[in-house]
DNA sequence: GGCTAATTATAAGGACCCTAACTACATTGG
DNA sequence: CCAATGTAGTTAGGGTCCTTATAATTAGCC
């Protein structure tokens, strides 16, 4: 097996880089390493069930929501384009996890809708999913937790400005 | 512009998920889509010198090393296949970045060389990423993002189990 | 009626990754 | 020595996810 550890500067780089932060530059690193096991993780999980991390977020909005999404309300939520919301619809409804129908007063807009396979399958692999983020942060305390998300939340306001 | 909050769970999360840990989930949502961030944005600053994350991290290993890798080398470091190296390598060849040279004693392996130009433009871009990484990350103190850091190394233990 | 904005869909493409099969070569054990 | 096995790199084929640009339709407003 891989033997995967955290990611590291050079021991350099200071004197290559020296208007860098060697620590930001490790965060980053971690960060992005970090998530690619976490999503391979995810991908590996949901797999059997015929699912992918992208098409499971929009069963999983779907799901949570209240009634049928426009596919430009779904973009928003996933932080994409438009374009992409149809691709993932496409396949989604191919595999008849979820159904469009006609914008009752709207006739530009499509109201995309769960079907009851998509509940089925999203009520099955949401809660594996959950069990395994709970086990795969089992060496975190709550309160480390906590200071997770609250770092991640500062990290994030830097980056989005 | 867009605006993005950190991700949330549901308020029903504990009724609805009785075996999950809400926190370990809001952490895997955020770190997930920090990392999309920070990866957006890595790759919108390097794009202008014609360099994708993938083949940046390539270039990156090379211009560290002490002299030229092979394919296997890489693959191990980025933690991908060798197919995804040889194509890597296809396109930083076709843009004369790196050049293939046979190995001396073992005619079965190949070694990557980074070329002068390969060199320049790596020692462009990369105190480039460095400085605004620096940026991104200004909002933490050192001691936080210590934290951080020691943190993420816990999470990815728990991943690679 | 006519203009502008909004919405979805389509087309074309790029980045990135994988597995399986194949070739060439090296190594090992009889 | 040589047959079997292992290793390195590539190729072929495929999949996911995302983009921009464009087209077609409709809404909303003047």
């Amino acid at each position: 097996m891989a033997n995967i550890t955290p990611a590291r500067v050079a021991d350099n780089y200071a004197e290559l880089y020296p208007g860098g932060d060697a620590q930001a530059t490790e965060c980053s690193m971690n960060l992005l390493q970090v998530s690619d096991l976490l999503l391979g993780n995810v991908a590996g999980l949901i797999k059997p069930y015929d699912v992918t991390p992208a098409s499971g977020l929009v069963l999983s909005i779907l799901r949570d929501a209240d009634g049928p999404l426009a596919p430009n309300q779904i973009a928003e939520r996933l932080i994409v384009s438009r374009a992409t919301v149809t691709g993932l619809v496409d396949s989604l409804e191919r595999r008849k996890l979820v159904k469009r129908r006609a914008h009752p007063t709207d006739r530009r807009m499509v109201l995309v809708e769960i079907t009851e396979r998509g509940r089925e399958v999203t009520d099955i692999f949401r809660p594996l999913v959950h069990r395994h983020e709970r086990d795969w942060l089992a060496g975190l305390t709550a309160s480390e937790k906590t200071t997770l998300l609250a770092l991640l939340a500062r990290v994030q306001a830097g980056l989005v400005e």
